[in-house]
DNA sequence: AATACGACTGTATATGCATACAGCTTAAAG
DNA sequence: CTTTAAGCTGTATGCATATACAGTCGTATT
């Protein structure tokens, strides 16, 4: 189980991700302080750490620029400089990984990098990808890993799989609401349904219009 | 036009392409040298510049561990019918329906309309979308309606999800190679395995490499 | 009030690493 | 037979980097 990362933290993974994206090497260091303003590489040095305990990334003791992502997915290669220079048919969609703890879904730090859509592919027009954690939903198709296309919007009809918050934790479910009662249930038999007490802040995010798997299916 | 590689520059360029793969950054010229025994780091720092003047990699000065693979173009063969035109937005692929007995998958009938997407979305370059049909890759996270993402390859490794061909029909299984014997399995218990018997055609279509789901999940 | 932790600044230091220069060897090309 | 290129050895130099230790500041917890 990993823990969520603080803001700050998703910035520097994110802008590791970035380095490596367009240097093909990550960086050092002082590179990351000086990205961030750090008057010392110490910063940066401790930023990795927490980073590496919260294994997101791994680091290699001794190695210049030894920092490796852990494996979210595919290593994107050179080819995601298309997804940067279209700009004319397509939809762009972010693409959201862990979502940090109390963090609005769209903040820039939970934005792992983006994708373009062809528009007529969905009936609903989703308006951002979640990457998704877990097993919870595996009878409905839907794996970890996989990317669901969702429609941001704030209410939703019983029945419907819903991406919903729940105090600071985001997860997707099939929402229930019987006699006002609201519940979340996995499409999994290993996972109990979440019932939604009074006092606790609940609110949907959005509903899944959509699925990208872009894996080699295993 | 790009020069050949004498023989040890490949392997150099295959043996960076390894470290990155493994380690999650490119080696230096001592590793390197270490790697192929060689006494002299400047051994190593020639062979970089020799492929970097061949331009299959991109050298940074100054910069430890300071070399970028050049994007290896992919080349598809002109034979298809389909032009699976890069411009910037992406790929286009064809959507195929319900493959005619008897005819090949990209047969002009089969195709029901064509998709624009991301090459970055897939790690392999898919060919074409194969509208799934049946739950009997249930298990698999694989749906009725799903667009199967399949890159055309005569040949797969058992444990793939593979398209294949039997006599006259077109099924998706995983592949299991045992003893020489080939059997395709389901992932639902509903179905049963499909047996190679002696003397039926077979032969592997393509391999799945992603999965799109455009209907509204429900 | 005491403690813990995230997020830094500041100072240091021992390696890590890129990279230059001088030669040597072998095989192919002129 | 001389030149050129690939493929090395050997020696050196100096910036590039990781990383330790000592503090500071503010915000939460306990």
């Amino acid at each position: 189980m990993a823990i969520a990362l603080t803001p700050r933290q998703s910035q520097i993974l994110v802008f590791i991700q970035q380095v490596i994206q367009t240097t093909g090497f990550p960086p050092t260091r002082a590179e990351i302080s000086s990205e961030f303003g750090f008057k010392s590489a110490n910063a940066a040095e401790e930023h990795l750490r927490a980073l590496a305990k919260k294994n997101v990334i791994v680091l290699t003791a001794g190695a210049s620029r030894g920092i490796r992502l852990v494996s979210t997915e595919h290593h994107h290669d050179e080819s995601s400089i298309f997804s940067r220079t279209a700009n004319f048919l397509g939809l762009t969609l972010p693409i959201v990984g862990r979502v940090a703890a109390g963090q609005p879904i769209l903040a820039t730090e939970n934005v792992e990098r983006e994708l373009q859509v062809d528009p007529a592919l969905f009936s609903k027009t989703p308006d951002y990808l979640l990457k998704v954690r877990g097993l919870s939903m595996r009878d409905a198709g839907i794996l970890d890993g996989d990317l669901l296309a969702v429609k941001r919007t704030p209410e939703a009809r019983s029945g419907q799989i819903v991406v919903a918050r729940i105090d600071e934790d985001v997860t997707v479910k099939r929402l229930s609401q019987i006699k006002g009662r609201i519940l979340l249930l996995p499409e999994n038999p290993d996972f109990e349904p979440i019932s939604i007490l009074p006092g606790q802040h609940f609110a949907i995010e959005g509903i899944a219009v959509g699925l990208i798997r872009s894996e080699p299916l295993r």
